[in-house]
RNA sequence: GGGUGGUUAGCUCAGUUGGUUAGAGCAUUCGCUUUACAAGCGAGGGGUCACAGGUUCGAGUCCUGUACUACCCA
C-alpha cells in the first residue's frame, strides 16, 4: 500500500465507487429489513457549503452509515429549497448589474432567467454534500419546486382552505419595504438599538395639550386617538375630550385604556392603529378608526397631507421640522429602543395594513404539541421540549403569503364580483383573474419529509419509508421549520413526521463568534477539506461537539485530525505487511492467548460496548473520542509495539496468532469508525483481510464479553505501570535512550512468572535488557533506582548516574503522596456509612486499593530506610 | 420582564445511573531518526472544576442562590 493516504484521490475515487456499486440506497439492504430515514434539510438551491452545513451533514451521514451497517434499510433523501426571498433577491441583484431590473422584465422573464440560473448552479451545493462523503440516495434527489411537491403544496392549501383554517383578509402585517412583501413574525428580527424619543405637545381642541412621546414621529399623520391609563390623575380630566393632530388638524378622542404605562414617556400615547400592533389592539377594543399613511414602499400616501410622496424618515424631519415651526415640539432625546428588522437584508420593518392569505393554526399546533407529550416524538436534548411548547402554546396565524414571484402560487382565483375561488384547477368560466402571490417558502418545507416521497400519492416510497427516523437539524430552525413540519405532518398523515429531533447547535470561530463574513472569521469547509481532506473535518465537528451546543471550531482540531488519519494508515501499513500470503487463522480462543492479546481483545470488546451504550445515547462525539484514544493510545502504542516480538522472533503459533489479533482490532477499531471518517476507513480496509464487499456495508461490531477479561486488563495495567516507571527513571536520571540497562525485580510469587514470561516488554519498550530476580529480604543492588507498582519492586542499577540524594528525595514525595492516599482510603473504609451504603463494588474496589497502596507504600518505606 | 445554555489546564473541548489521584488535543519544556508512522516516539510542567450554601458516607456531576456570558421568547 502507499506509503501515505491521499486523500483528494482517494475521496472522490471512494464516492464514486460507492454510489455505482448503489450502496446509498435503502435497497441494499433486504426487504424485511426495517428503514431508517433521515430527510436531509434542504439547503438553499443557490448556496455554497458553509460550516453549518458541514455539521449536519456529517452528523446526519453518521447516522446513516452507522444504521447501514446494522443492516438497517438505511435512506436519506437529499434536496434542495428554491428559498423565495434569497433566491429572488440574488437575480434581482443580477438584473440589476446588468442595468435592468425585476419590475422591467417581467414576471415571465424572471421567473425563466431564475429557473436557468437555478439549473446552472442549483448543483453546486449538492457537489459540495458530496465532498462531505454524505451517502444520500441521489435518485430520490427532490427540490421544492418539483411538480410533485408542487402538487404536494397545492394539494396542503385547498385542504386547509376547504376546512376553513385559510382565510384571507386585511391585517396589519409585519411589510418589508425594501422587498416589498409581507413576512411572517419570525422573520422579523428585534434588537435594541440606539434611537430617539421625540418628545412633543399634543393640542387639545380646548386650546390645552398633553404631553406625549414617539420613537416615530411620522405616525403622527395616521393618529385616531390619544389614550391615557383610566387612574393616571394627571390627563383624568381629559378623557373624552379631544385632540387635534398636529398639522393636518385631525380631530380625535382622547381615551382611557390600561394598557397605557403610567411610567414610560409622558404616561400619555399617541394611538396609531394602522401601523403599530400594539396600538391596533387597542383600536379594536375602543372601536377606533385606523388610518394607512403608508404606501408599499415605505413613501406616504395621500392620508399623510402635505407630506405625501416623501419618504417615511425623509417625513419624519419634515413633520418635525413643520410642528417646531408651530411651537409643538418640547425635545428630542437619545433612546434605546427595541427596532424591528428583516431577518433578511436588515432594513426596518413597518407594519402595514395589507390584505394576507393566514393559516389558522392552533387546531394545528394542539395535535404537534400533544405528539411531543406522549413521546411520539423525542426531542434530543430534551430541554429543547419546553421551548417548543412554549412556543406552540402561544402561537400566532401564520401570515403565509407573500409578495414575491420565485415560489409556489397560491391556487387562488377573483371574479369582478369579488367571490374568492381556491380549487387544484383554474375556475370554469370567464372573468377570473388569478392570485398573484406565492406562498411562504416554509409553508412547502414543512410539508418535506412526507411531500419528498410522493406524498399526496400513496407510493410505494410513502408506505415504506414514512414516518421517517430522524429529524437532524440546527436549534435555530426549530419553530421555522420542525415545528410545522409535526403540525402539518400530524395533520395531513396522522402521523408524526418522524420520531427523533435531534438538534444540533451553531459553529462559531474559536473565540465563539458567530461566523460572518463582515468580521471577517468565515471558517470555510470546502478550503478545509482541500487541506486535510474530508474526515478530519468531520471528526472535528463530531467530536468538538455535544448535542444542542454550539461548536468553537478550533482548526487547529481538525489539522490534528489529520494526523489521526495519518496514523490509521500507518497502522494499516505496519499491520498488512506483516501479514503473510497464508490465509488468517480465525481469532484463537481466549484460554490460548497470551497477556497482551487478551488485555487488547477485552479493551476492544468494551470499546464495542462503551460505544454503542453512547450511540443508543446520541453521544456521538463520546464515542468518536473513545474510539481514537483506543485505537492511538492502547493498540498502536502498546499492542503494535508488543506485538512486534512475536511478529520477528516469535514461534510460527505465536506469529499466527498476533498477525490475526492485530488484524482483528484494526478492522474492528476502522468499523466502529467508518461513520466518523468514512474515506480513510475504507480505503485502509480494503488493503486488510476482510469479509465483505466494502466497509460502508460491513456489519457494526457487536460486543462479545467471552473475550472480556477484568484479570488480564488488570495484570497488563501492572506492567505497563512499571514500564512507564522505568521510562520515568530513564528520563530523569538522564540515562541515554541507546543505552541498555539491567533491571532487579523483587516481586511476590504472584507476579514473578508473569514478569518472566513477558520480561521482553521491558527490553522491548524501555531497553531493560535483562530482568533477574531476587528473592524479598535479599538486600538490594547497590546504586540504584527503584520503580514500585503494588508489591512489585524493579532495581535498577545506575552506577554512576544514581545521585542517592536525589533518590531518597524522589522516593521521599512519593512515599507521602502514597501515605495521603492511604489515609483517604483508610478513612474511607472506616467509615461504617460507607461500608453500609455504597454499592458492594465500590466498596470492594476500595480495599483492593488500599491493599495495592499499602503494599506499594511499604516496599517504598523499607527501600528508604536501606538507603538513606 | 420570562426562559434556556455555558463557566473545567494558556487555548479548544470531553467528563449522562454521584464512587480510583479530574482527562484529551493544541500550545509549552526536555530527550530521541528506536526499521509502521518526525504527519512520529518517550518523559515532564500546567487545574482551589466561576463563587456561596445545601443534599449525601462521598459532588466537576444532584438542589438552591449569586456573578459573568451567550442565546430564545415577549
Amino acid at each position: 500500500m502507499p506509503k501515505t493516504f491521499d486523500f483528494s484521490e482517494a475521496e472522490s475515487r471512494l464516492y464514486g465507487w460507492w454510489q455505482e456499486n448503489g450502496w446509498f440506497k435503502p435497497e441494499v439492504a433486504p426487504t424485511s429489513a426495517e428503514p431508517f430515514v433521515i430527510s436531509m434539510p434542504p439547503p438553499n438551491v443557490t448556496g455554497a457549503l458553509h460550516i453549518g452545513h458541514a455539521l449536519f451533514a456529517t452528523l446526519e451521514d453518521l447516522m446513516i452509515r452507522y444504521e447501514r451497517m446494522r443492516g438497517k434499510a438505511a435512506l436519506w433523501v437529499p434536496g434542495t429549497d428554491h428559498a423565495g426571498i434569497a433566491t429572488q433577491l440574488q437575480i434581482e441583484k443580477l438584473l440589476q448589474d446588468e442595468g435592468t431590473s425585476r419590475e422591467a422584465v417581467g414576471r415571465e422573464e424572471f421567473l425563466a432567467r431564475t429557473w436557468e440560473w437555478k439549473e446552472k448552479y442549483g448543483g453546486t451545493i449538492t457537489r459540495q454534500l458530496r465532498r462531505m462523503g454524505a451517502s444520500c440516495d441521489w435518485d430520490r434527489e427532490r427540490f421544492t419546486l418539483d411538480d410533485g411537491l408542487s402538487n404536494a403544496v397545492i394539494e396542503v392549501f385547498v385542504r386547509l382552505y376547504e376546512q376553513g383554517l385559510i382565510y384571507r383578509g386585511p391585517r396589519l402585517v409585519n411589510w418589508s419595504p425594501g422587498l416589498q412583501t409581507a413576512v411572517s413574525d419570525l422573520e422579523v428580527e428585534r434588537e435594541e438599538e440606539e434611537g430617539k424619543l421625540y418628545i412633543f405637545n399634543y393640542p387639545l381642541e380646548s386650546g390645552d395639550f398633553i404631553p406625549v412621546a414617539t420613537t416615530r414621529p411620522e405616525t403622527i399623520l395616521g393618529d385616531t386617538a390619544i389614550a391615557v391609563h383610566p387612574d393616571d390623575p394627571r390627563y383624568q380630566a381629559f378623557i373624552g375630550k379631544y385632540a387635534l393632530v398636529p398639522v393636518l388638524n385631525r380631530r380625535i378622542p382622547i381615551v382611557a385604556d390600561e394598557y397605557v404605562e403610567r411610567e414610560f414617556g409622558t404616561g400619555a400615547v399617541k394611538i396609531t392603529p394602522g401601523h403599530d400592533f400594539n396600538d391596533y389592539a387597542l383600536a379594536q377594543r375602543h372601536n377606533l378608526p385606523l388610518i394607512n399613511i403608508m404606501n408599499r414602499d415605505a413613501t406616504l400616501n395621500a392620508d399623510a397631507g402635505p407630506f405625501a410622496g416623501q419618504d417615511r424618515f425623509e417625513a419624519r424631519e419634515n413633520l418635525w421640522k413643520a410642528m417646531a415651526g408651530l411651537g409643538l415640539t418640547v425635545e428630542v432625546r437619545p433612546h434605546r429602543m427595541v427596532v424591528p428588522r428583516s431577518q433578511r437584508g436588515g432594513e426596518i420593518v413597518e407594519p402595514l395594513l395589507s390584505t394576507q392569505w393566514f393559516l389558522k393554526i392552533q387546531p394545528l399546533a394542539e395535535k404537534a404539541l400533544k405528539a411531543v407529550q406522549d413521546g411520539d416524538i423525542e426531542i434530543v436534548p430534551e430541554r429543547f421540549e419546553k421551548i417548543y411548547n412554549h412556543w406552540l402554546e402561544n402561537i400566532q396565524d401564520w401570515c403565509i403569503s407573500r409578495q414575491l414571484w420565485w415560489g409556489h402560487r397560491i391556487p387562488a382565483w377573483y371574479d369582478p364580483q369579488g367571490n374568492i375561488y381556491v380549487g387544484k384547477t383554474p375556475p370554469q368560466g370567464e372573468g377570473w383573474t388569478p392570485e398573484l402571490d406565492v406562498l411562504d417558502t416554509w409553508f412547502s418545507s414543512g410539508l418535506w419529509p412526507f411531500s419528498t416521497l410522493g406524498w399526496p400519492e400513496n407510493t410505494p416510497d410513502l408506505q415504506r419509508y414514512y414516518p421517517t427516523t430522524v429529524m437532524e437539524t440546527g436549534y435555530d430552525i426549530l419553530f421555522f421549520w420542525v415545528a410545522r413540519m409535526i403540525m402539518l405532518g400530524l395533520w395531513f398523515t396522522d402521523e408524526a413526521p418522524f420520531k427523533v429531533v435531534y438538534l444540533h447547535g451553531l459553529v462559531r470561530d474559536k473565540m465563539g463568534r458567530k461566523i460572518s463574513k463582515t468580521l471577517g472569521n468565515v471558517i470555510d469547509p470546502l478550503v478545509l477539506m482541500d487541506q486535510y481532506g474530508a474526515d478530519p473535518l468531520r471528526f472535528a465537528l463530531v467530536t468538538g461537539s455535544t448535542p444542542g451546543n454550539d461548536i468553537n471550531l478550533d482548526e487547529a482540531r481538525v489539522e490534528r485530525n489529520w494526523r489521526f488519519v495519518n496514523k490509521l494508515w500507518q497502522m494499516t501499513n505496519f499491520v498488512t505487511s506483516n501479514l503473510t500470503d497464508e490465509p488468517l487463522s480465525g481469532l484463537p480462543e481466549a484460554s490460548s492467548l497470551d497477556l497482551p492479546s487478551r488485555w487488547i481483545l477485552s479493551r476492544l470488546n468494551r470499546l464495542i460496548e462503551t460505544s454503542q451504550r453512547l450511540f443508543d445515547a446520541y453521544q456521538y462525539g463520546e464515542a468518536g473520542r473513545q474510539v481514537d484514544e483506543f485505537l492511538w493510545g492502547e493498540f498502536a502504542d502498546w499492542y503494535i509495539e508488543i506485538s512486534k516480538r512475536a511478529l520477528y522472533a516469535g514461534s510460527d503459533e505465536e506469529k499466527a496468532a498476533a498477525r490475526s489479533i492485530l488484524v482483528h482490532v484494526l478492522e474492528t477499531g476502522l468499523r466502529l469508525l467508518h461513520p466518523f471518517m468514512p474515506f480513510v476507513t475504507e480505503e485502509a480496509w480494503q488493503y486488510l483481510p476482510h469479509n465483505g464487499e466494502a466497509i460502508i456495508v460491513a456489519r457494526w461490531p457487536q460486543a462479545d464479553s467471552r473475550y472480556m477479561d477484568d484479570e488480564a486488563e488488570r495484570q497488563m495495567a501492572a506492567l505497563i505501570d512499571l514500564v512507564r516507571g522505568i521510562r520515568n527513571i530513564r528520563e530523569e536520571y538522564k540515562v541515554e535512550p541507546g543505552r541498555k540497562i539491567e533491571g532487579v525485580a523483587s516481586a511476590p510469587d504472584s507476579m514473578i512468572p508473569l514478569l518472566q514470561q513477558y520480561d521482553y516488554l521491558f527490553a522491548r519498550l524501555c531497553n531493560v535488557g535483562t530482568l533477574r530476580f531476587q528473592n524479598s529480604g535479599d538486600a538490594a543492588p547497590a546504586q540504584a533506582a527503584t520503580v514500585t507498582v503494588g508489591e512489585t519492586t524493579i532495581f535498577l542499577p545506575l552506577s554512576g548516574l544514581v545521585d542517592i540524594g536525589a533518590e531518597c528525595e524522589r522516593l521521599n514525595k512519593d512515599l507521602i503522596r502514597l501515605n495521603e492516599q492511604v489515609t483517604r482510603s483508610q478513612t474511607m473504609l472506616e467509615n461504617d456509612q460507607f461500608v453500609q451504603r455504597a454499592r458492594p463494588e465500590v466498596v470492594e474496589r476500595e480495599r483492593v486499593k488500599l491493599r495495592d497502596l499499602q503494599a506499594e507504600a511499604s516496599q517504598i518505606a523499607e527501600r528508604l530506610t536501606e538507603l538513606c
